[in-house]
RNA sequence: GGGGACGUAGUUCAGUUCUGGUUAGAACGCCGGCCUGUCACGCCGGAGGUCGCGAGUUCGAGUCUCGUCGUCCCCGCCA
């Protein structure tokens, strides 16, 4: 660079900049070399500027340019021009001016690159992923990031302004038995022992809520060893906060306020304030799922009072057994839908738990179905009628418990939704999901475990169900959904040691072992801990929405793959003989 | 752990099934030459292949069979 200093970015010469000298640095993006003349697009993170080599301004710089290559990294220095009439380019910002070149210096010269970063073909995601940081050198790629550091910054502004504080907590810890499988770290001082990198900051913010804190909050790392989609990462970030002497409303109220200032700051919207909430059995029994995408209709109807009165032996069955007939109607979905579609939809059905899938071609005269026959003519109208059904639509449906009649229709709505593009891609519809079950009953381990986590707050009403009925307590947590994707969670947590310990017993955790695991949060509860709680956003998720990517690789800088590796690093990797033998550490492949 | 899709020049793909058969093609990129207003510059020429890897069937395999590795999507899992 010698004493060259950069005066201008990339995407910010105009016109009126005419006669100005001008110091450029960055990135060849392309050139279109034409003899005499040269011209070069120049990019930097800010934009790109056309600079022009001509051997009338200065024949050596010229000279030296036939020799450019995409992607080399060089300065020039020039004069700021408006381009000839009838040669501007509007579909670029910088495209009314030039820089014609009086000085060349060649910062760095490159390999030809694996792949293209301005290029018409697209690499695939592996080797995109491998050379990330050609990859990040796009303009679309940048510009996800500087959304992501956007709305962090806004997330943090507001926080601040709340009175909420950032606090960092160990990233060595202690593993926890509940939840997710933990990364491990071997101690080589203690030897044999090992260090959990966090699910989740969890106790520790409730410590901190005992620590008298009062408002804190982190963005921070998480780590969880499980299996990987294009919506988990193995390291992921959240929002993490907690606040004391708050009720399920407070914790929702600031999290409303901050989703309103990031929509209205960063993806200039309004959001409708306040957020719906809707009751976890509302959801389940309207949407068929938790987490609803309430961008589209096409809610779950209940027809056992009809499907009863009809002479078809599995509903009838199904409906002594204590099980409910649902169905979801879709407008015109009947031509939409061949014989083989629904035959796919029904393997769908079966797939998420149903016995079948019955369906209903509403035609203008009548039925088509293999249902016709079961069902009087007045009960055929009552049914079209609660579905809502008219000429052309489908109805679908299926048979079962309560439960799994919910959850199958809902798999099938967004199929459906999305097969016959229903959803509208620019709307962002929220909802709060609250009151979900505390417990529920985990046949693989025959226990009991949290929905939530061990620490969550049951309601109050339902406190005196926790010895005999345990499956009905609800919990005071709440989830955010937003496109139907959990954007995040959280509870009032336990505060009184004695439902703490409750609690952990109803989970099968002996009191020897909640002491060993879980026995310095229970301590801490008996010095003074005030009624507490909180949430955590999933960060890289709402990043990924509010920048409408479909992975959340797109917005992580370095993702790792489906099978949690690194192709860039090559992580994770053996180590050396001598490392292992350090730590005490044997390996058996 | 289970299911599915994909793997061929540097890159993105065609060729692969029904039907194994001469020298594996295209576009972009790369290299050389020409070109004074281009912006997907244009024109001429050129180089570039372990058909993911391994075994098998066959006179002969990019193509068929089995195994294996990698990437992606989904289920399980993810308090």
């Amino acid at each position: 660079m010698g004493d060259w200093k950069r005066t201008h970015d990339c995407g910010s010469l105009r016109a009126d900049e005419d006669g100005k000298e001008s110091v450029l640095m960055g990135w060849v993006n392309s050139r279109r070399d034409l003899g005499n003349l040269i011209f070069i697009d120049l990019r930097d993170r800010d934009g790109i500027t056309q600079i022009v080599f001509d051997p009338q301004v200065d024949g050596e710089s010229h000279e030296r340019a036939h020799a450019l290559r995409n992607e080399w990294v060089i300065a020039v220095k020039g004069t700021v021009s408006p381009r000839l009439k009838g040669q501007e380019n509007f579909s670029m910002p910088t495209g009314s001016i030039e820089l014609k070149v009086t000085g060349l210096k060649i910062l760095n010269r490159t390999e030809t690159p694996p792949f293209q970063v301005d290029g018409a073909v697209d690499a695939s995601e592996t080797l995109r992923l491998k050379y990330r940081y050609l990859e990040l050198r796009r303009p679309q790629v940048f510009s996800v990031f500087l959304k992501r550091h956007r709305i962090s910054v806004c997330i943090r502004e507001f926080l601040n302004g709340k009175g909420f504080m950032e606090v960092e907590t160990p990233f060595l810890t202690k593993s926890t038995p509940e939840g997710a499988r933990d990364y491990l770290v071997p101690s080589r001082v203690n030897r044999g022992l090992f260090y959990a990198l966090p699910q989740s900051p969890q106790l520790f913010k409730q410590l901190l809520m005992i620590g008298g804190f009062e408002r804190y909050y982190q963005i921070v790392r998480c780590f969880r060893d499980e299996d990987l989609r294009a919506d988990r990462q193995p390291e992921f970030t959240q929002v993490d906060l907690e606040m004391a002497f708050v009720n399920e409303d407070g914790v929702m109220a600031v999290f409303e306020e901050m989703m309103g200032k990031l929509f209205r700051e960063i993806m200039d919207r309004a959001i409708p304030f306040p957020i719906k909430r809707m009751e976890f059995h509302e959801a389940m029994d309207r949407f068929g799922t938790d987490r609803p995408d309430m961008r589209f209709g096409m809610e779950l109807i209940d027809l056992t009072d009809i499907a009863v009165k009809s002479d078809f032996r599995v509903f009838k069955d199904v409906i002594e057994d204590g099980g409910v007939v649902k169905a979801i109607t879709v407008k015109n979905g009947g031509p939409a839908f061949s014989r083989k579609k629904l035959d796919e939809l029904s393997a769908l059905a079966v797939e998420s738990g149903a016995r079948g899938l019955a369906w209903i071609k509403v035609n203008e005269d009548g039925w088509q179905s293999s249902l016709k026959k079961f069902f009087k003519d007045e009960d055929k109208n009552g049914l079209n009628e609660k579905s809502g059904a008219g000429p052309g639509d489908l109805i679908l449906i299926v048979a079962h418990k309560r439960r799994v009649a919910n959850e199958s229709l809902g798999v099938l709505r967004l199929k459906v939704a999305r097969r016959m593009e229903l959803i509208p891609v620019s709307a962002y519809e929220f909802v709060w999901i609250t009151k979900f079950p505390l417990l529920e009953y985990d046949e693989t381990e025959k226990r009991l475990q949290a929905v939530h986590h061990p620490f969550t707050a049951p309601v109050e009403e339902d406190i005196h169900l926790l010895d005999d009925q345990p499956e009905k307590v609800r919990a005071r947590a709440y989830d955010l959904v937003l496109n139907g994707t959990e954007i995040g969670g959280g509870s009032i947590r336990i505060h009184v040691p004695a439902v703490q310990e409750k609690m952990l017993s109803i989970l099968g955790i002996s009191p020897e072992q909640a002491k060993v695991k879980f026995g310095f949060l229970l301590e801490a509860l008996k010095y003074g801990a005030p009624p507490h709680g909180g949430m955590a956003l999933g960060f890289d998720r709402l990043v990924a929405i509010m920048a409408g990517v479909n992975s959340i690789r797109e917005v992580i800088a370095f993702p790792k793959t489906t099978s949690a590796t690194c192709l860039l690093t090559g992580a994770p990797s053996g180590v050396d003989e001598a490392q292992l033998k350090e730590l005490g550490l044997r390996t058996d492949s």
